[in-house]
DNA sequence: AATAATTCCCACCAATATTATAGGAATTAT
DNA sequence: ATAATTCCTATAATATTGGTGGGAATTATT
């Protein structure tokens, strides 16, 4: 059940976005050096999240991305789902495709549709400012630490 | 965070040979009939899992395979695991493993930590049994239908 | 007007994982 | 002996992952 890359790197640039949130837009040279891959890579995934309507862009220079709401009405199931495709653990708990024709009689769907429930009740909750908070606090523990 | 057909056939014939708990054995030939699957493909997925000490196995004519244990103590968790390699949705959650060198300052890993934590608590609480209950009351109505 | 910085778009590619299939050796009940 | 079965290994097609590269379009700056 392991995300991709997609997942790891795209989430990680919206939380940057979210820190910037409020002072202007970010280039993917930026966002990219943050995370030591290439930018080409990272347009892609910014490619889905626009497309998704979470992040909105500026043309030319001095251009880039930046989050087209505030943080707390931005979601990580929302961008997983822009980044992945779905969350979904099994095609036949999916909400919107079509579900496995023996659905009926299948000893293990209940078992999915409660995992996918547990899985999205975090990630729905879960919003990009959430994951900010808990950066900065963990960024100031990690420079205390450092000091010594 | 799709899951494999491996977790899909193995943890369905997983409940069959509960079903099946203290009846004797069942050859791949039934377990694999019943899903519509290959022998071969079947047999390598009763491999893992009887390397992970799950099933055990009686060779020759009239041998086959059945649960090392009563159905109420194996969890989904064991049977993914087992099958999957680990349940892990990326590796910087795993309790056996590298975790990765930016871990103490990485903007997503408590959100991946709660995320796993989640899972890891709806499959390891799950036991066979308690799908083989679901089912069996599941089949009921199920038929119950039919018959009108 | 020229230039540089940037998004945008698309084609391509290598490596890996997934999803199997096939064949035969070893074992055992009948 | 024979038939039924597990066990083991090799092979292969297909899909997914994780990228790279090039160039067109747009825009601020000089």
């Amino acid at each position: 059940m392991k995300l991709s890359t997609k997942a790891r790197y795209g989430l990680k640039a919206m939380v940057d976005l979210s820190m910037n949130f409020g002072g202007g837009h970010m280039s993917t040279a930026n966002l990219a050096q943050q995370q030591g891959i290439s930018e080409s890579y990272l347009e892609q995934l910014i490619a889905s999240l626009k497309k998704a309507g979470l992040v909105t862009s500026v043309r030319g220079a001095q251009g880039g991305y930046s989050l087209s709401r505030p943080p707390d009405e931005i979601n990580v199931g929302e961008v997983l789902r822009a980044l992945e495709g779905s969350t979904d653990v099994m095609n036949c708990v999916s909400s919107t495709s079509v579900i496995c024709s023996n659905a009926c009689s299948c000893s293990a769907r209940p078992l999915w549709l409660k995992l996918q429930q547990r899985i999205d009740e975090v990630l729905d909750t879960t919003t990009l400012a959430d994951m900010a908070v808990d950066y900065k606090t963990q960024l100031n523990r990690f420079d205390k630490a450092e000091e010594e």
